[in-house]
DNA sequence: GTGGTCTAGACCACT
DNA sequence: GTGGTCTAGACCACC
């Protein structure tokens, strides 16, 4: 089940699109699978359906799910040739440059940083 | 001369801070020296200097910089002791966590990752 | 309700700061509960709300409060693993020292000293 | 001699005022002693005799010292009568209320606090 | 409705 | 001239 906090910065839209995403890489959630409805995930959340719509909605935009009128919202596959745009790389990478000063500015080192990148790729990734 | 893109979606007021903490941490803004005073980086950068005051009143709060009324603004000492609370290191690792989640979504490699890495850490740091 | 001065040398954000501290210590407010809305406190107090979102915004950052956008602003819970750093403590202890100073000078008994710090004690913490 | 931080939030004049009660308490500046000249003193901790000009003002106004046209500033006595009004007495109180507030919110146990006054008293008062 | 950001312009305290 | 506080009013993102 997934997990929310409503107390979090981050508005609760994007950390269902984050859970979902986590779900596929996990496999969790497999290709071609009917992620539940709108209105069903939003009672099994307690949440706003308009909040659930609006995450779906993005989710689709970023091709990690396909919606059809009338049947529901289905995980795509993850095609190779769906390969990560410039402009995606440039936005990740900016992103990773501005945690990292925080990260040397508090003076964690290197190593720790690896440290932490393993432990979680192998929670995400497990044998991919 | 500091770069700022009113359209990020960062706020300006946070993208002055971060310019600022690597200016520190590269060495290009020393401990004791001065800060332009808010209304001169004001004008420099054609922003109102409430929002300068804004990001140098953060940075005093994180401790990077030290105002003092009627005399100016100036870097801090990075003191040793000031070590990184259990907190900030929470902090540090969920925001890691959820870029680690796109970045994997992306598919880009752990030795890209590694790589993007080294080499921020080199910008940074040189030496340390 | 609280009681503002706008005459009082400490400016009117810090007041309210404090005065919602007080009010968690002492269980007026508690964990999980709304705060009054930024701008339905600025009427009340009949000042900018721009000033209550100041003092606001420093409780999240002090980590008394936590703001989220479009829902308004909760008390947070005190968290036993949130103790207080090297440096909050050296802060405290330098204002005391300040204090005392004074203290003495007007030539203030110790036991008298003594006598206020139990008398506050027992309204802020009520039997902790 | 005189400790002055010029990175510290209290301003210098405020420093000083707060170093001369330190040094009267503690009788190593004793009643009817003469003081540092304005211009000595400036040069010796080379700031600007305005700021001198400025704490030693207050310093008379608060029946510290007294300043005498020609001749210089020397330490008054402590009379005895000039007791503390009922205002400087709510004026202290209140601070440390305040302090107290923040020394609570940081889970300061009430020993703690005791120990740290009478650390402070003992170098204070040595014997008053 | 909520909080967050930014501008414009004012006044104050300190050096 | 310096930073700090406050007001007034605007626009945005989120729920």
């Amino acid at each position: 089940m997934m997990h929310l906090d409503p107390n979090h910065p981050k508005p609760i839209y994007e950390q269902i699109i984050l859970n979902i995403k986590k779900e596929v890489l996990q496999g969790i959630l497999l290709p071609g699978e009917k992620l539940p409805s709108v209105r069903t995930l939003a009672k099994d959340l307690s949440i706003n359906p308009n909040t659930i719509s609006k995450a779906y909605k993005e989710l689709e935009n970023q091709e990690v799910i396909i919606s059809v009128k009338g049947k529901g919202s289905f995980v795509r596959n993850i095609e190779p040739e769906n390969t990560r745009s410039v402009q995606d790389e440039k936005k990740l990478k900016q992103q990773l440059r501005e945690w990292l000063v925080e990260a040397h500015y508090l003076q964690v080192p290197l190593k720790t940083i690896y440290q932490w990148i393993d432990e979680e790729a192998q929670e995400n990734l497990h044998g991919n």
